[in-house]
DNA sequence: CTGAAAGCGCTTACAG
DNA sequence: CTGAAAGCGCTTACAG
């Protein structure tokens, strides 16, 4: 079998003895078409392995049923769980769903959303905290604003400011508060919090709304308590283990992320610390691995999957006024046994 | 701002007052132009914030640097880790990498091969074991020759039989084999092994070659031994139950992945079971949480980012024969503290 | 119901 | 170095 180029619709309609408007049809099932014809087309076309290059017939006008999905890192449980939220709902409605990875580089971004563009994806979903910085906001809606107004369809999660897009947005402030008063409530005074960069919003909002509740209950959190590491594992495992150098007072460490107090854990346990006996840990997210830990971990749960599941469905619902439709989801306390009360 | 299209590149050529072929040969670089009618080409596509059209641009003949990479599921930590392995060759190549997630549906697995096809990807990579069904295996022979013979590159990791492509191929069946010994080497004689559906090809390797071993070694591993459940942390949550139920007699548990032995901890856990005390737990692929677990997890260890490495490599180097090329990973047994010698 | 033809937005020989 | 024109593979009014 010699190699060949892939069969084109002029290829089918030719074997079929028909015109290329009448195999179009056929195949499309967009006219009728004499079924002795239609049975001669799709003969042919099984025949040839014709597949129709989705190139020419999004340039020819027929729309794309492709959503386009940019995260920080797919292989983060985060991510992955949203990402499986969009999914669930995409295949309802006959999707196909393309993921990519930024690892929170924002030319990378700027490079996927672009592409995303210039295929004319139906819709473009933006997953995770954007990036504080003016350039890269304005380079962003520079791409994005001609794109919806193309008739592009975009919607975000855990990301505002400048893109006036329809968004999903975690309660990050309000749950970290919630967070800060469940653990005083255990009698926690000395806390530590383990933080990812500043310039993300979600690390921002979430350390602002855990200070703020220490500080409404005249609980000081100092400077040298914040400690900020990589938005991973290993960011969370440095960080704690900088603390621990230092000398660690707190009787409870608050870490933005499950990802980072996964990594506090394996810090503490490789300090020979045990939790919680000699140090509480909460995280936030509630990603599906943090029940299986030993101990399981105390934490913020938000509803991961339906934040996914929201922002297509947004993607997917005509927004003819084109006002900005934003949904706030709430997060929920959810104590377990890596926190103790305080004797 | 009134909605309008997106600018083509007619719109750019007009504005800077020059033909298209020099407007496409400023935006490109195809070609010198000369610097004073570049200037005006870029001006013009700036003001008009014109992304070319990637359909046109690839009807026309343009290649695309994107590569497609078909996996069961990306939340799953295994496929999360070859993807970002695939993902780093990617991206030193220039390439746009587009993840989907098939959840072990032949039918959609043949879905996104189609159309992926039809986007004339550059390269097209499926991670994960196959299905040992010959009408699956036939249709997707199919979908992929004439992708391949029309010039574009496949490669797989984890699967093999019918497909006449690229692969790298994990030594699933030794690696298993090497656990088994290693157990045995521990003192256990008494087995029970967690497993997937019997039809994905990475489950009848594993369970076969750790089988085989203990076979060798004339230890029994009954029929009632070997407990299947669905490839995921509740698959295996639920298969380590329902031996549980039944009267566990075995010393040893063996689940073929490590996401499955994820779920037997917890439900040993849930059953007032110490682990390694009462029962020594064993998995497979050293995924990277495992090590974070308590007790760390006995698995062996495949090089999971440099299985998507080489394969992206594959599908990147030319193969003028087109004979098909194999590149075998071994797994190294790492034990951990999640098994205990036998007294 | 069927076909000839225009057009989608690019790229690239082919002349100049 | 620059431009007019053909062509990539489809879809869809427009006639019949």
């Amino acid at each position: 079998m010699q190699p060949r180029p892939h069969a084109t619709l002029e290829d089918v309609a030719r074997a079929a003895g028909v015109s290329l408007a009448t195999a179009s049809r056929a195949l499309n099932g967009t006219a009728p078409v004499r079924p002795h014809l239609r049975d001669r087309v799709l003969e042919a076309a099984g025949q040839l392995a014709y597949t129709p290059n989705a190139h020419a017939r999004a340039l020819a006008g027929a729309s794309h049923r492709t959503v386009g999905v940019i995260c920080h890192d797919v292989s983060d449980p985060y991510f992955a769980t949203v990402a499986g939220g969009i999914m669930r709902v995409a295949d309802d409605n006959d999707l196909l769903v393309m993921l990519a990875s930024t690892f929170r580089d924002p030319e990378r971004e700027l490079a996927y959303v672009s592409i995303l563009r210039a295929e004319r994806a139906a819709a473009i979903l933006l997953i995770g905290s954007g990036f504080e910085n003016p350039d890269w906001e304005r380079a962003l809606h520079t791409e994005l604003e001609p794109y919806i107004n193309g008739g592009g369809r975009v919607a975000v999660v855990s990301r505002h400011r400048s893109l006036r897009v329809d968004a999903v947005l975690p309660e990050n402030r309000a749950g970290a508060a919630a967070m800060a008063r469940a653990l005083l409530d255990l009698g926690h005074r000395r806390f530590a919090v383990l933080t990812g960069p500043r310039t993300l919003t979600t690390v921002a909002d979430r350390v602002a709304g855990f200070r703020d509740e220490l500080t409404r209950a005249g609980v000081p959190l100092h400077t040298d308590d914040v400690v900020e590491g990589a938005f991973t594992r290993d960011g969370g495992y440095a960080a704690m283990t900088d603390l621990l150098t230092r000398g660690l007072d707190a009787t409870c460490v608050f870490a933005v992320t499950d990802v980072m107090a996964i990594g506090a854990l394996a810090a503490l346990r490789d300090h020979g610390l045990s939790v919680p006996a000699d140090v509480s840990v909460a995280g936030f997210d509630d990603i599906p691995i943090v029940r299986d830990l030993t101990p399981p971990l105390t934490t913020v749960a938000l509803p991961l999957q339906q934040l996914g599941e929201r922002a297509m469905q947004l993607a997917l619902t005509e927004n003819p006024g084109r006002r900005r439709r934003i949904h706030r989801m709430a997060g929920e306390v959810v104590l377990r046994a890596s926190t103790a009360k305080v004797p």
